[in-house]
DNA sequence: TATTGTTATACTCTATAACTATA
DNA sequence: TATAGTTATAGAGTATAACAATA
């Protein structure tokens, strides 16, 4: 178990690190703002899949994933099929064109991590892209199905709770 | 250098880590949302300082840091004095109610760190800061005063911009 | 009655531009 | 003229709640 210092520091670092996602979020295309460019990348990594299952992966809630999947639905870069096992879920797939648009994202992205990391080792990306995966599963597990663990104890805990 | 997979895989990651931070930012006090804890976050770390330089910190526009000062200094929990050294500026202080709101930010933010990532090493922890720092630094260097390198050349690319 | 998905509303974060005061 | 900071405005992401259609 890690000291409370480290905890702290990484909490700064969770946050500091929102600059580079900025950074990223804009060289993305017109019209193809952080929430479309995820969309399409999980659909391209995954296939298709229900709005529900997107939700997950995107770990927002349905209504968010919804006006998103409006705005690529919109641009044509996916297309929203019935469902034959229930009429009341739509199967969301990537289109030709949508294709296409995964592609440049790829292009914008890739390229301005290679110019940025240009000094980074082929391992030393790999350890960051490891840990920062652990980092969501160690979280991400108590909201999935998944919630193997009988529920957070504190028995040793006797500080108060301090919930202000 | 790395591979392009892995960089479209550090990208996937970066989007995704949002998921932490909202986690994070859901626990914090009512009346601190996350802007306003990194302001006090930021202060209590490299202590008083001034409007621009929390700015750089921050990693965002003056603007951004003005509201977010002026969301804490109506709380109490800083102060903003008259730099003696510039009429325009103005020195940003922690006062002794902002030093225990910064205590209660760290108290959740650990708390809830801990039990999420009880299962990971002290060492596992330090590599992810490690490693996100650095990520940052690859980052802020070409934002900040250092501009030690001279500016992203593209001789080699003959493919076309694709500024659609 | 419960679930899938959509829409309306509100809040936070951020950037750009216009503006004030000072250097 | 340039810089430090503020404010107005607008755009994007997200959550909650109310709602429709279907299971």
């Amino acid at each position: 178990m890690a000291e409370q210092a480290q905890f702290e520091e990484l909490a700064r670092q969770l946050s500091a690190v929102g600059a580079v996602k900025r950074d990223l979020g804009r060289i993305l295309p017109p019209d193809c703002p952080t929430g479309s460019a995820a969309v399409l990348t999980l659909l391209g990594r995954h296939g298709d899949m229900r709005m529900s299952k997107l939700a997950e992966l995107l770990a927002v809630d349905m209504s968010v994933t919804s006006r998103h999947v409006a705005h690529v639905a919109a641009r044509g870069w996916i297309e929203r099929l019935p469902d034959p096992a229930d009429k009341r879920s739509r199967i969301l797939r990537l289109t030709p064109s949508g294709l296409e648009q995964l592609d440049e994202l790829s292009r914008r992205t890739t390229r301005l991590l290679a110019e940025r990391l240009a000094d980074w080792t082929d391992d030393e990306v790999g350890q960051l892209i490891r840990l920062m995966t652990r980092l969501r599963d160690s979280f991400g597990d108590c909201r999935s199905a998944s919630m193997r663990l009988p529920a957070p104890v504190f028995e040793e805990t006797t500080r108060t709770p301090a919930n202000t």
